[in-house]
DNA sequence: AGTGTACCTAGAACGCGTTCTCGTTGCCCC
DNA sequence: GGGGCAACGAGAACGCGTTCTAGGTACACT
């Protein structure tokens, strides 16, 4: 495969192509997670979709959660360049902060497979993947942090990290049935209104 | 083997055999547990120490979450008897409910095998099991209702709600190697006096 | 040119959750 | 006291995550 390509970089070649393919791993694992969420995503149908053997799929993501992190590490990444693009509505922290927690979880339950596959991952107990979860639960308070904004309260830190721990517990606990995606929202305004007001 | 027992009750003793055998099955799950954590709990091997057949198993417990869930809805029901037993520490609700937290984190952490089984189990996407996940979540909240006791707030369901999901994310972040043990108290502690203080 | 090394393919193989098959046994009811 | 029935035992079988084997190919260093 690789003879048939033109020779245009000789150098760089390689990378490329090694590149590509973990992009279409991500890709492939997303569409599948789209189709059916988390049991859909069996590495055997990642690796013929990427057109990528088995033994690559593992040598780039070590599990099928740290596939689903990573992609998920992507899609959390651009969900905050998306809500960073228009500043969220309210006067008091608390508002702007249960605004920005409402438009995320809007955008997610709208793909409600793929962000049941990547919640399952998340909330998985993998250890080998602490370091991927951390990255993304930073990127939660990152969110979280840029719509609190000016807030005079003490602690901001802790209550950043709190109200991502609520976040990451209405995910799981809708994405595990537990409640729907209107209590889900309706926790998650409660929440922020409750540490920040 | 039934009819080498003593036949003294002939009428509820199928029944009393099939309560036993639940029992025994939660028992030889959590010892399982307790040696290796959630991947140690293998159905077969649970099956074999209660001295039951895989399919008997399956009928009583249709899948391995499920069979955890029930231990954890066991120990939970346990341990909120015991941190009922001496009231919380504190004058502020918020402290008390911080101490009752505390202690529960302590008995946790103490058999961190048997923990991490269960709270994988927790955090499960499985939906078949979101009933026996509500009411393990309705006894945490159950607990530190306990503590609240007296406190003059608002919305206090709200905030036991609140502090029940951040309890379930802490526990979960820590079965997942996110945070450390005494992390997880720190974080539990603020969010106790963030939410009542 | 030659050797090492990293990455790749194709596919078999293994482990464990789950399901299925088939035969057996005690209990209820007519 | 015989027929239905629900529960059980023993074990095979299936699905999917993960690992392993046996090669094949391009780039680096000498």
């Amino acid at each position: 495969m690789g003879t048939s390509l033109p020779a245009s970089a000789p150098q760089k070649q390689r990378a490329a192509q090694t590149a590509a393919r973990r992009r279409r791993l991500l890709e492939a694992a997303v569409e599948l997670a789209h189709e059916g969420g988390y049991d859909a995503v069996q590495m055997r149908d990642v690796a013929a979709r990427a057109e990528v053997a088995l033994g690559t799929l593992y040598r780039h993501y070590s599990s099928k959660d740290q596939l689903l992190l990573a992609a998920l590490a992507d899609q959390a990444g651009t969900l905050r360049n998306r809500l960073a693009q228009r500043p969220p509505r309210g006067d008091r922290p608390g508002d702007r902060v249960a605004d920005v927690l409402r438009r995320a979880t809007r955008a997610l339950t709208r793909e409600p497979s793929i962000t049941a596959a990547m919640v399952t991952a998340l909330s998985a107990p993998e250890s080998e993947a602490a370091a991927a979860k951390r990255e993304v639960f930073e990127t939660l308070r990152t969110i979280i942090s840029g719509a609190v904004d000016g807030a005079s309260v003490p602690d901001l830190d802790g209550i950043v990290r709190v109200l991502g721990y609520v976040w990451l517990a209405t995910l799981s606990a809708w994405v595990g049935g537990m409640v729907d995606a209107d209590e889900m929202a309706a926790d998650l305004a409660l929440a922020a209104h409750l540490l920040l007001d």
